[in-house]
DNA sequence: TCCTTAATTATCAAACTTGACAATCAATTG
DNA sequence: CAATTGATTGTCAAGTTTGATAATTAAGGA
């Protein structure tokens, strides 16, 4: 009848824009004005689109933790049947695959929730189930290690992993990339030997 | 002469208030109308004992650098004279003497340096600092290791470390500090047996 | 072409944040 | 007590950020 919505395309231009600004500056350095600029647009088109900023950062946080259980699940089915912890810390910390705004993004919702209850509770499941997601992963590849040892690996990658993203916007790459990565293998060679 | 001057002490108070905002909301997010109200002061003695904005940040930063480094040679001093790096461990992960508001501190001035090289570059110096000061407890704590293995080894516990404190704020402490322990231990005890 | 629908732009008001300064109050010394 | 120095308070202007709405423009169908 009239000219094609387009809404879609902008919310996700819009959102990717301000996914940009919060990784940056954080939440509440993420100015509207900020995010319109890095989306190419003019301010108005933010609200038009999206809505107000309570808005905005509900959408950011819905759209997050939906990515993030659908790449997962997609990273998950990918993986080889044997040796899947391995090569999930292979791919974790391979500089070419990797996405330091995802983590940059994640501390970020996290350090905001602090004040905001609701949001509080959706960030610490996707915490659980980031590191359970791992921790499955090394269940099927040493059965015969004992679940603390294996709750250790699995929080220990997982802490390395988020700290060298977090780091990444600030410190040269390789000098804290490589032995980070070599750390989190060590403590997956850890569950070789019988305990 | 005249009244007694307590400029420094209402310094540290408006510092110490600061400190706190910028934990809990970034830097971008503690204004000084909530660091006033955080220290119990009215916002112009903010201006009046520190300065202005950027003064206030640069005051933050140079107080969080002098004091992480005092602290940090106190803690060496303690550490008893063998198994210092286990020591080490012990310590960083105890709940009862741990400060999660430092990594917290240190991961929001991170994130806001990457928009001013001269700040960028004294994070890196103090992150450098912070991993190279583990590593030499290692070192001298396992001479024979190989010095790969232990900058991964530091850098692993580096990372777990920051990780939990960075999460204290969302996390319950237990569920995730009693397996990020285990890992950093774990790391340390891979450096016993001779390679 | 004309109409309809939606995107885009322009613009304004309100709230918040910061910077700055004058006026007032408090405490110590002579 | 008086004078002096500094802490404290009150206040205002400038700039920024957000919220909201009216006006304009663009794209397709009848």
């Amino acid at each position: 009848m009239a000219r094609p919505e387009i809404k879609e395309m902008r919310r996700e231009q819009i959102l990717d824009a301000f996914e940009v600004c919060v990784a940056k500056y954080g939440v509440e350095g993420a100015t509207l004005a900020k995010t319109a600029e890095q989306a190419g647009l003019a301010r108005p088109l933010v609200r038009h689109n999206v809505g107000n900023r309570e808005e905005l950062i509900n959408a950011l946080v819905e759209r997050f933790l939906a990515r993030s259980r659908q790449e997962m699940q997609a990273f998950f089915d990918t993986l080889p049947a044997n040796d899947m912890a391995r090569s999930a810390v292979d791919w974790l910390f391979d500089p070419q695959y990797t996405d330091t705004q995802f983590v940059q993004v994640a501390y970020a919702l996290i350090t905001f929730s602090a004040g905001d209850a609701g949001m509080a509770k959706k960030m610490r499941a996707w915490l659980k189930n980031f590191q359970e997601s791992l921790n499955n992963l090394i269940v099927d590849d040493f059965p015969q290690a004992d679940p603390q040892s294996i709750s250790a690996v699995s929080a220990g990658i997982m802490g390395i992993y988020f700290n060298v993203e977090t780091l990444h916007a600030i410190s040269s790459p390789d000098s804290l990339l490589i032995p980070s990565k070599k750390a989190a293998l060590i403590l997956l060679t850890s569950l070789e030997a019988p305990k």
